[in-house]
DNA sequence: TGTATATATTAGTATATGTTCATATTATAA
DNA sequence: TTATAATATGAACATATACTAATATATACA
């Protein structure tokens, strides 16, 4: 039996420390109205820094600032052109939860 | 053309207000350790709030905060027995995103 | 090399958050 | 009614978080 297998596999009451820290992460990144709407943006295609900036109305340092919050969690990613960064998604599956998210909070 | 329709419909580049409210609060409630592990507990049945904290070795009090937060997003529920209140889930959806999520951290 | 543009970083500040202790409330039973 | 058990609440505290202004870094190009 592989001592790596999570708690969810053996159907425990709690889970184990690292699972937990991962998860209250991911959905933090989600927990806030910020990068809620730099992500919803990203959804659809690539954005440079300051074309986030402009379409949501936010300072240049404030997007950066959330862009290394959600590149950290390997929630996107960039390329470089120029001196120019565009940034994307980089997990689908937690931008299909943000989008089932959004689509559950607008069913009412 | 209904004024209440979401902007997802209509494809808009940002969220409304009041959808970017509701989506961040519900994944700021997913993003804390002892709220997803009193989540996690309440996927398999309902607990009383004493229940809880023995099994994951809160206090008391901590457990009915949180259990207040949660069922301020109606993410949980309960029902009395005599002086004991069971708690359970309340929101099929969300709690289907918490497993969702738990998977996907496991599977690394 | 020097300048311009785009982005990142740092430090400071205000606010939000989570936990705890102490106490209040509620319902039951003697 | 009084006592007990279960839960909720309020206040205080420490920590985390998000934003901002100012500045640093990096790339391209003249």
């Amino acid at each position: 039996m592989d001592n790596n297998q999570n708690q969810t596999a053996f159907n425990n009451k709690d889970l184990d420390e690292e699972t937990l820290f991962v998860v209250s992460q991911t959905f933090k990144a989600l927990g806030d109205p910020t990068r809620i709407r730099i992500l919803n943006l990203l959804i659809h295609h690539e954005y440079s820094v300051n074309g986030i900036a402009e379409t949501l109305q936010l300072r240049q340092s404030t997007v950066s600032h959330q862009l290394r919050f959600l590149k950290n969690l390997r929630l996107v990613k960039y390329r470089r052109e120029g001196t120019t960064l565009y940034y994307s998604q980089d997990d689908e599956h937690v931008m299909n939860m943000l989008k089932q998210m959004i689509d559950h909070a607008c069913h009412n």
